[in-house]
DNA sequence: GTCTATATAATGATAGAC
DNA sequence: GTCTATCATTATATAGAC
C-alpha cells in the first residue's frame, strides 16, 4: 500500500516523460530507471524490454487520450458555436496533457514509424472522425455549402490546431507572430477565417 | 576527378536520408558509412563526430530547401491567383525533397530540440514572412478584411502545407479522406475556403 | 519485488598500416 | 584518403542474492 504510486507506475510516468521529449531511440532504460529512482533491473523486471516498456506508455497514453477527446462533439446550437467550442476544446485537450499529444503525433506523423500498426492513429483519427460527422450533419442542414468537402474542412481544423501545438517553441521566436500563446484567439480567428473568408465582401459572394 | 560525386558526398547523401527517415538517435555512423559503401573510419576522417556530420547535413539540406523556396512570392496578379500560386509551389517544394523536408521540420518541430540554434527554423521562418508579406499587401490594398492578422492567415496557410506533408501516410488508411494524393485539389480547396469561407451565404455576409 | 553484479553486443571514436 | 583493428563507453538484458 503505497501512497498513490507504485514502481511500475512510477516508471510508465518517467517512461511517459522521456519518450516523449526525446523519442524512443533517444532515451535509455538507465535515464528511465534514474529518473523514476528504481535500478535498471526493476525496469526489466516489470516491462521485460525497453520496447515492451515503449508501448506500455503508448498503449497508457493512448486509452487516457483517447478519454479526453471522448467529451467533444456532444455540443448543439449553430455551426459556429458548434465548431467554435468543438476546436476550443480539442486545442484545450492537446495542451492539457502535452507529453502524450507529442508522444502520440510523433508515432503518427514521424516518417520511421507505422502508421497501420499504431494505436495512436486511432486515436487522431477518432477526433478527426466525431468533427467529420459534426460537419456533414450540418452540410445536410445546408449551413455550409454543398461544394464543401466535410472531411477536408474537418481535416484543416484539426491540422491547425496540431500544427500549433507542433511550432509552439518556433513561433515564440517569430516577430511577425503576436498570437503565440494566445490559445483562445487562434482558434477563434481559425474558425472565423474558414467560415466567413477572408475575402473582402465588394457586394459579390463566392460567385462562378 | 571522379564521376559526379566523391567520398565525402556519398556519405552525406547516405546520411541525410537515414537522419531524415529516423531521426539524429536512430542513425549509427557503422550504418551511414554502410549505406555510404565506406569503413566508419572514413566517415569521421571527412566530418570528425556524428554530431559534426549532422550538422553538416542539416546546412546543406538548409541552403539546398532555401534555393528552393527562393522562387516563391514573385507572382503577380489577383489575391486568389497569387495565394493559390504561392501555396500550390510551396507544397510542391515540399514534396520534392521529402529528405530535406522530414530533416528540417523535425529539427524545427521536434521538443526536444533547441530552435533558437537552429538555421532549419530560419528556413521555415523566411517562407512564412515572404507569405506574411504578400498578405499585407492585399491587405492594405483592401482585398482581404481589415479584421483578418495576415501573419495568422499565412501561418495556417503553410501549416496546411506542412501537416498535410507530415500525414501523407496517416491520411493514406483513413476512409473518409479522398484527397490524400491529391495535392493540387487540396492547395485549391485549402484557398477557396479561406478566402471565400464555407458558409452558405443566405443573402448575409460577414456581418456585426 | 528490490537490488548489485555481470554478460554481451553495439556505440562513438582513434591508431596506425597502406 | 582508404582501410582494419582496436579503444573506452554505453546499450539492452540477465543472474542471482536478499
Amino acid at each position: 500500500m503505497q501512497q498513490s504510486s507504485d514502481a511500475a507506475d512510477n516508471i510508465l510516468n518517467a517512461a511517459e516523460q522521456l519518450f516523449a521529449l526525446k523519442g524512443y531511440d533517444g532515451v535509455s532504460v538507465r535515464l528511465v530507471a534514474e529518473q523514476a529512482c528504481v535500478s535498471k533491473a526493476s525496469v526489466f523486471h516489470h516491462f521485460g524490454s525497453k520496447e515492451l516498456l515503449y508501448e506500455a506508455v503508448l498503449k497508457r497514453a493512448s486509452a487516457e487520450f483517447e478519454a479526453l477527446l471522448g467529451r467533444l462533439g456532444g455540443n448543439t446550437g449553430n455551426l459556429r458555436d458548434r465548431l467554435s467550442t468543438f476546436v476550443k476544446e480539442h486545442l484545450t485537450c492537446i495542451y492539457d496533457k502535452p507529453s502524450l499529444s507529442h508522444l502520440l503525433l510523433r508515432e503518427v506523423l514521424e516518417p520511421g514509424s507505422d502508421v497501420s500498426y499504431t494505436k495512436a492513429a486511432g486515436v487522431l483519427g477518432s477526433s478527426f472522425a466525431k468533427l467529420t460527422a459534426v460537419l456533414r450533419d450540418e452540410k445536410q442542414s445546408q449551413t455550409i455549402k454543398p461544394e464543401t468537402d466535410p472531411a477536408l474542412l474537418a481535416y484543416l481544423l484539426i491540422a491547425a490546431n496540431v500544427f500549433f501545438f507542433q511550432s509552439q517553441k518556433f513561433i515564440q521566436h517569430m516577430s511577425e507572430i503576436d498570437f503565440a500563446g494566445d490559445n483562445s484567439r487562434y482558434t477563434e480567428a481559425v474558425v472565423t477565417y474558414l467560415l466567413d473568408g477572408v475575402l473582402s465582401h465588394s457586394g459579390v459572394p463566392a460567385d462562378h
